[in-house]
RNA sequence: GCGGGAAUAGCUCAGUUGGUAGAGCACAACCUUGCCAAGGUUGGGGUCGCGGGUUCGAGUCCCGUUUCCCGCUCCA
């Protein structure tokens, strides 16, 4: 299926129109490559999180939560190699506006092949290197001379690493057991973009399972086929979703085996990475060793032996699932005998922001004292709304925007047999349910 | 950070050779209608991204700056 080229655009509009996602301090000019959540997309985004807790923390034994603070000790980040590691030198060339990593220069002239600028390089133009650290420095301390400079965190990783132990013996899991962490996490990205999916402050849900070492492999392609599922779970498109795994050359310095999943956000953008698993091997925990001095091994008692565990690992984009989530459920189409073409969110119930919308049909014969008893009734349920302004097919169509699943209108009839309609957003078929039925009824469909 | 383009109402856009801002949609109230964006009346909303300059006068010309888009570079 191919994207409409310009549903990212139609999407950020509807995104601030109907408040799902605002540009930052935008009173202020706006903040580069940071947003801001409103009502719907708060929601959304919590769904979304909470069906990845559920899946990872609460339905199994083997995984513990974990909520780990965003400033850490800076020797953290010399032992991740994110001191060292994260900070790129690049030149400019100033003939050919090109930019390149200084380190990867062969010689100290511009690589830019002749022919792409024919007879422009003879003479190579480059700056002096510059550094850019992708980490966010600040102080930790009231005075900034003599506080010490601490790093927000460019990953939530390192929080588990760090509390391996403590959650190990804490909990008295055995390996092989991981534990679970959704936060915040910021880089310095060079070029931040495409709405949400490259943003400087974005959240992350990571999953690090700790293993036996020799049985790394067998669990690196366990946690590969049930992410994959997940995906799935939330309804992307299969043909939307594609799976890389990594080359010899492509893995990042901590990596033994890495496996990405792809989503196709369409137009420009394409397929991009919205989740990696990677085989991390014993590389975090060693390091960790060696920095603080301190054993992050793990005994076997039944077997008497004692090793630092391998860590396979699972990073998902929480902002970058959100995006994928609405690009994927965006869609215009026709209704039959009407001119004028609505806009859907095909969000999956489960996500969906709001469950149920309640409209009175007419202000009259006592309908919206009806309709408003159903939401009180409803609310504690499930987040529903009410909506009495405009036609039917007006309010129909605010709600499929948003991607409210269920609509409920109580007409003349209603007020005489207790019953309502319950139309169905992608079918559009109607259902007519009693009034006090109507809580398992919708609990019925949000669930299947 | 470099090069190019852009910025006027919530959205999409008009705005003449410089003479202190308009439309459609959206939004709110009321009337009407009553199951898929009907119609009518009324209304709210913009110091034209921000700062400076030229000018009697700047949305319009000049400089700076911020943000966004497209390339380059980077992307754990």
């Amino acid at each position: 299926m191919p994207a409409q080229p310009d549903v990212m655009d139609k999407l950020v509009s509807l995104c601030k129109r109907r408040g799902f996602i605002f540009q930052s301090s935008e009173i202020y000019g706006g903040t580069g490559s940071v947003w801001d959540y409103g009502p719907l997309g708060v929601e959304l985004k919590r769904n979304v999180k909470d069906n990845w807790w559920n899946a990872m923390v609460r339905s199994r034994d083997d995984v513990e939560g974990l909520d780990a603070a965003i400033l850490m000790h800076p020797r953290v980040w010399e032992a991740s190699g994110h001191v060292g590691g994260f900070v790129d030198p690049l030149v400019d060339c100033k003939t050919c506006k090109g930019r390149f990593r200084a380190d990867k220069l062969e010689d100290a002239r511009c690589p830019q092949k002749p022919s792409k600028q024919p007879g422009q390089h003879d003479a190579c133009q480059l700056t002096e290197p510059r550094q850019f650290n992708l980490m966010f420095k600040t102080f930790m301390g009231p005075l900034e001379e003599s506080a010490s400079t601490v790093y927000l965190r460019p990953e939530t990783a390192q929080g588990i690493f760090v509390n391996f132990l403590n959650v190990q013996q804490s909990t008295r899991q055995k390996v092989p057991f991981g534990i679970a962490q959704i936060g915040k996490a910021f880089r310095n990205e060079i070029t931040p973009g495409n709405f949400i999916f490259r943003t400087r402050e974005f959240e992350q849900m990571e999953m690090q399972y700790f293993v036996e070492p020799g049985t790394d492999m067998e669990w690196f392609e366990k946690w590969k086929a049930e992410r994959m599922q997940w995906h799935l779970s939330l309804g992307l498109s299969p043909e939307r979703l594609k799976f890389h795994q990594h080359g010899a050359g492509e893995l990042a310095h901590y990596a033994r085996a890495a496996f990405d999943v792809t989503f196709d956000f369409g137009g420009t953008l394409g397929f991009q990475e919205i989740e990696g698993v990677h085989n991390r091997g014993d590389f975090d925990l060693t390091q960790h060793q060696t920095f603080s001095g301190k054993k992050l091994e793990y005994f076997d008692q039944p077997n008497n032996k004692r090793y630092v565990p391998y860590v396979v690992e699972t990073s998902v984009g929480a902002d970058r699932v959100t995006l994928a989530i609405l690009v994927n459920a965006y869609r215009e189409e026709t209704v039959e005998g009407e001119d004028e073409g609505r806009v859907v969110l095909g969000l999956a119930p489960s996500l969906a922001p709001i469950k149920a919308a309640v409209f009175p049909l007419t202000k009259k014969d006592g309908q919206p004292d009806m309709a408003r008893r159903i939401v009180e009734d409803l609310r504690p349920a499930m987040a529903v709304d009410y909506d009495e302004t405009g036609s039917i097919g007006k309010r129909y169509r605010r709600q499929d925007e948003v991607g409210t699943p269920f609509c409920i209108t109580v007409d003349p009839q209603s007020t005489g047999d207790d019953t309502v309609t319950v139309r169905d957003r992608d079918t559009l078929a109607q259902d007519r349910v009693g009034a006090s039925q109507l809580k398992a009824y919708l609990a019925g469909k949000l669930a299947g």
